[in-house]
RNA sequence: GCCCGGAUGGCGGAAUCGGCAGACGCGACCGACUCAAAAUCGGUUGCCGCGAGGCGUGUGGGUUCGAGUCCCACUCCGGGCACCA
């Protein structure tokens, strides 16, 4: 296999026939149409009204559809053969269903924020602005080649003022939001405020119980701003000293690393902007049950907002009148079992129950001495102070990639203190171990080692009580040869399925004998009546960090008044411009460098701190120095792609409307307002949760007519390719290797072959500028759909591409002769057999395209394209209805072919908007078919039918036939199997 | 560890409901054209076997007249999550 060797297409051109269709005719034919398709503004989608309106009579009948791609980051990397394969996808997608009578909308903005175009601006010392304006035009150039059918008009970059005005503009709505927890919606905060006036809702519980009228204005606003869905708040955050920046949780690796750049990323509390996306945790995972996408990314969805059932239990701490720990369980049905607490290391709570002296004495009967190992291994003489002060100290050290990589042995510390299980007050142990996180639940758990493998392990270590409260089933004592009178401490692992109560009663509650169902149903009863607690739901998913201190980024609308508190910029103030300063890198710090990150925009002198009146009089004001995140941008575009030169309205609602109300394939009302959503799965949960949020925040404000964005979503695979390293590992470019003597070698080098990414790393990428030079876009393009399935990864092969560029060829042919340029069509009547192949290749592909199996509808046209060649090669010429269907369905596919074609066979407009060939059904039918005869499941012999014959006909068909009759002879036929139009078998003895 | 997805010729891949495995393309082989080669065109091509025939969809079992497709148990590959109480 010689997978890296060009073939020789055009090796010797002067020679080859000069209408031949190759590279040069087809770059030339290209070219022409893709000026064609500018000029007449081939596709404009139009809009029912505003400004983009013009011509929508024309489709005012037709249903719309909504085709979106995932937009791309214009990076200065340039473009390979497996970037577009998606955009190609969605524009044979649209293409076709323009030729079925959609009105359809196919737009292509570009992401354009973020941290590479900053750090690539930075090493070239260039304005961020200049680099990917540059990158834009690169990349609009690249894509343009490929024939992309796009409403230019609707073309939006995230950097554009004219764009991240609207950015800041939804900001507002969602600061000026909050969330209504009885309505289960967003609500603005207005009307919160009127009725916290009113007195219809009781601010008491967040002001440590004074009621609303005895607040003063600044007091008021810190209510107010507590509730909003955009607020500010001091918390463990993740920092990347390296990029200078602070991350988001879904933007860090689960090694602890930046998904950009892979730089270490620690937790430390700053002061940063949260967005309340746990507020619509519930209705992101329910709402996801709506949805046409695949369970892969639906499950990686759920996972992501992690919800589980349990409940919430306050343990009273001894000692410590009024002093609660709240916990939350999947597991409240062990509450009995309950022997220790643990809390995480950051928990606000430690220092405050931490006792002077390690407990002993006489002061509980149970813990006469505390034991060595409690007080860890920082020597038998430290305090308990000394002890947790220590064990923080150890934990925090130890970098996330630590934890991960370590063997997880259980480490922690005893805190001194003690609390009461609330089912029977005996006093537990509170320890301090990093293995219960502060991010997830209250931060403390209650520990039941018997039925928890984690607490029974740190049980183990540290010699702490287990007490079994759940009978395990009796297969899963026999397994371990125990037997129901084996304690829970002396078992060989925790029992952590369900079984039946046991251990587990009290005065008011007994939970012995019932099945774990029953047993956490009856506990949360109890704990709700005896206010220990109450069944709750608690989810994994946290508030979305959504500042960064960079300078590449949509500022803030937001200023700071004497206050401190924020303030945000009204509406006619916007848009706040990224203002220009000499110096916009961020300044990175040191791993250990815990000072105040100053943000880029602190250097903008003049900027940073501003006079305004915002209806007080003028005062001066600080600005928000951060910017938002890369995900802001790419959080709505698909909306403003629906009315991009509206300058009132982010979208105007009648243009929304049009656009988004969508059906689903059954007819039913869709979710979702975007038909096709098409993109890489790697934006599984970060864009597609963040841009679902702000969807229905838009949503419930009003804005927006859909509960979610994308009803359907297609994740398109990856292209792969072969990369070469020699034997130090190294990658030599795949481009010069060369397959022989039964290996690969790189000039002399010998070389081993390897599978992944292709890109600049493997030195293996291909670019689409390359194979245009070489066979023309309409040719990349029917390859990259013929290669397999869209949804899955596959090799790109270059050595495969001359398949699909002979079947250009064959194409062209069949209309022009080559040696003389000529269009040769017959006008004579098609005869039989290619009118039927004709009809059955036209219902094979319509389908294909409709569920986008483009390769099964290339395979197709393939046959067909085979078959109207040798006709051609019999008479001279094929005939018009053929010539034409042909052309029409291989349009969306290979479209600068197809218009050519078109054009030259006498059509005068583009066949853009030209019906997709619809299939006669009465040419679908055979008059007779050929069905296998079995004998025994074995196929031994065929028959001729009429497709519509009964069993007994077939049967008598099949015995009919001499070679059947052969078989039979002589055997007891036992059972006849007749599947009418597909089979006989004669089961034998 | 948990949750998804996958495995079919030399290669990419086809195969509605369980009903002729390998469509279509690449490669390979043979032939036409050519002084020759490339390009182009035509034919052959799952494996074993001269043939009759046999064997074949990751492995082992099962259901069935019949299994790539359904069920059970596994192997390997890819992706996601991971001390989530």
């Amino acid at each position: 296999m010689t997978d890296t060797r060009r073939p020789a297409t055009n090796a010797n051109p002067s020679d080859a026939p000069s209408y031949r269709y190759d590279a040069k005719l087809a770059n030339a034919i290209e070219a022409k149409w893709h000026d064609r398709w500018d000029e007449e503004h081939t596709f404009w989608a139009p809009n029912p009204t505003g400004l983009l309106s013009e011509g929508f009579e024309r489709v005012a009948d037709e249903p719309k559809l909504y085709v979106l791609d995932m937009f791309p980051y214009p990076s200065g990397a340039g473009l390979h053969v497996g970037h577009p394969l998606g955009y190609i996808a969605t524009d044979v997608y649209a293409r076709f269903q323009r030729m079925a009578g959609r009105n359809v909308l196919h737009a292509m903005g570009y992401d354009a924020f973020g941290l590479p175009a900053e750090q690539y601006a930075v090493q070239t010392g260039q304005h961020p602005r200049v680099t990917t304006e540059a990158n834009i035009a690169t990349m609009r150039r690249q894509l343009r080649a490929l024939g992309l059918g796009h409403d230019s008009r609707r073309s939006i970059a995230t950097t554009d003022v004219s764009y991240y005005r609207w950015t800041q503009w939804i900001f507002l709505q969602i600061f000026d939001s909050w969330y209504d927890q009885e309505a289960d919606r967003a609500r603005p905060i207005a009307e919160l405020v009127a009725e916290l006036e009113s007195g219809a809702r009781d601010a008491a519980p967040s002001t440590d119980g004074r009621p609303w009228s005895e607040l003063d204005d600044v007091e008021r606003r810190r209510v107010v701003d507590g509730f909003r869905l955009a607020y500010i708040a001091e918390a463990p955050v993740n920092w990347c000293p390296a990029l200078g920046t602070v991350l988001a949780n879904e933007e860090v690796t689960s090694e602890g690393r930046s998904e950009r750049g892979n730089h270490p990323v620690f937790k430390r509390p700053l002061k940063q902007w949260m967005l309340r996306i746990t507020a619509y945790a519930e209705r992101l995972l329910a709402d996801l049950d709506m949805l046409d996408w695949t369970d892969s990314i639906k499950q990686m969805q759920r996972n992501w907002i992690g919800r589980s059932e349990g409940a919430r239990v306050r343990f009273p701490v001894v000692n410590h009148e009024g002093l609660d720990i709240e916990v939350f369980t999947t597991r409240p049905d062990t509450l009995f079992g309950a022997t220790y607490m643990v809390l995480a290391p950051e928990h606000p709570l430690v220092d405050e129950i931490i006792p002077v002296d390690w407990p002993g004495g006489e002061q509980f009967d149970e813990w006469l001495e505390t034991p060595a190992a409690w007080r860890g291994v920082f020597g038998a003489d430290v305090s308990p102070t000394e002890a947790v002060t220590k064990y923080r100290r150890f934990a925090t050290a130890k970098s996330d990639v630590e934890r991960q990589v370590e063997t997880r042995e259980k480490t922690g510390v005893f805190t001194g203190a003690f609390a009461f299980n609330p089912t029977n007050d005996q006093p537990i142990p509170i320890f301090v171990a990093d293995y219960v996180l502060m991010g997830y639940g209250t931060g403390a758990i209650m520990a039941v080692p018997a039925h928890d493998e984690r607490d029974f392990e740190f049980a183990r270590e540290l010699e702490i009580p287990i007490v079994g409260v759940v009978r395990p089933p009796d297969e899963w004592l026999e397994a371990r040869s125990l037997t129901p009178d084996v304690p829970a401490a002396e078992w060989p692992e925790p029992f952590v399925g369900d079984g039946v109560g046991m251990n587990s009663t009290n005065d008011q509650v007994s939970l012995d004998g019932l099945d774990t169902p029953a047993a956490k149903r009856a506990i949360g009863e109890w704990l709700r009546t005896s206010g220990y607690g109450e069944p709750t739901v608690n989810y994994k998913l946290r508030d979305w960090l959504f500042s960064r201190q960079r300078y590449w980024g949509e500022p803030f609308p937001i200023v700071y008044d004497e206050t401190g508190l924020p303030v945000a910029l009204p509406e006619s103030m916007l848009p706040v411009e990224l203002p220009e300063i000499g110096d916009f890198e961020p300044r990175i710090q040191a791993e250990d460098d815990d000072s105040v990150p100053e943000p880029p925009l602190a250097r903008a002198d003049g900027w940073a701190t501003v006079e305004l009146d915002l209806g007080d009089g003028p005062k001066p004001y600080v600005r928000e120095l951060n910017t938002m995140p890369q995900w802001a941008g790419s959080c709505w575009y698909y909306l403003r792609y629906l009315d991009p030169t509206n300058e009132d309205r982010m979208v105007d609602p009648a243009v929304e409307r049009y656009w988004m109300q969508s059906r689903r394939a059954d007819g039913a009302p869709a979710a979702g307002g975007v038909d096709l959503y098409v993109g890489g799965v790697e934006h599984a949960v970060l864009h597609l949760l963040y841009a679902r949020f702000w969807h229905k925040v838009l949503f419930d404000l009003g804005y927006v007519s859909t509960p979610e964005p994308f009803q359907r979503l297609f994740n398109q695979g990856m292209i792969q390719a072969y990369a070469y390293a020699d034997d130090r590992g190294v990658y030599v470019e795949a481009a010069d290797v060369e397959q022989r003597d039964g290996g690969y070698f790189a000039g002399t080098i010998p070389v081993t072959r390897l599978y992944g990414k292709m890109g600049k790393s493997l030195r293996n990428a291909v670019t689409p500028d390359e194979i245009y030079r070489d066979y023309g876009a309409d040719t990349l393009r029917l390859y990259e759909m013929f290669m397999g399935p869209l949804d899955q990864s596959r090799p790109w092969n270059t050595a495969d591409i001359i398949g699909v560029h002979r079947f250009l060829q064959r194409l062209w042919r069949i209309v022009v002769d080559e040696d003389t340029g000529a269009v040769r069509v017959s006008s004579d009547p098609a005869d039989e057999e290619t009118r039927k192949l004709l009809h059955r290749t036209i219902a094979a592909v319509r389908d294909d395209m409709a569920t986008m199996s483009f390769n099964t509808a290339i395979a197709a046209l393939f046959t067909f394209n085979n078959h109207l060649w040798r006709v051609v090669e019999e008479r001279g010429a094929a005939p018009a209805e053929a010539v034409e269907s042909l052309i029409l369905m291989v349009a969306p596919l290979a479209p600068h072919v197809g218009e050519e074609l078109w054009e030259r066979i006498g059509h005068t407009t583009s066949l853009t908007y030209v019906p997709y060939p619809a299939a006669d059904p009465a040419l679908l039918v055979d008059e007779q078919v050929e069905i296998p005869v079995q004998l025994n499941g074995k196929v031994r012999a065929h028959v001729h039918v009429a497709p519509d014959a009964d069993e007994a006909a077939t049967e008598a068909a099949a015995r009919a036939d001499a070679r059947v009759g052969e078989l039979l002879a002589g055997k007891t036929v036992r059972k006849v199997v007749v599947v009418p139009g597909r089979l006989v078998n004669f089961v034998v003895g």
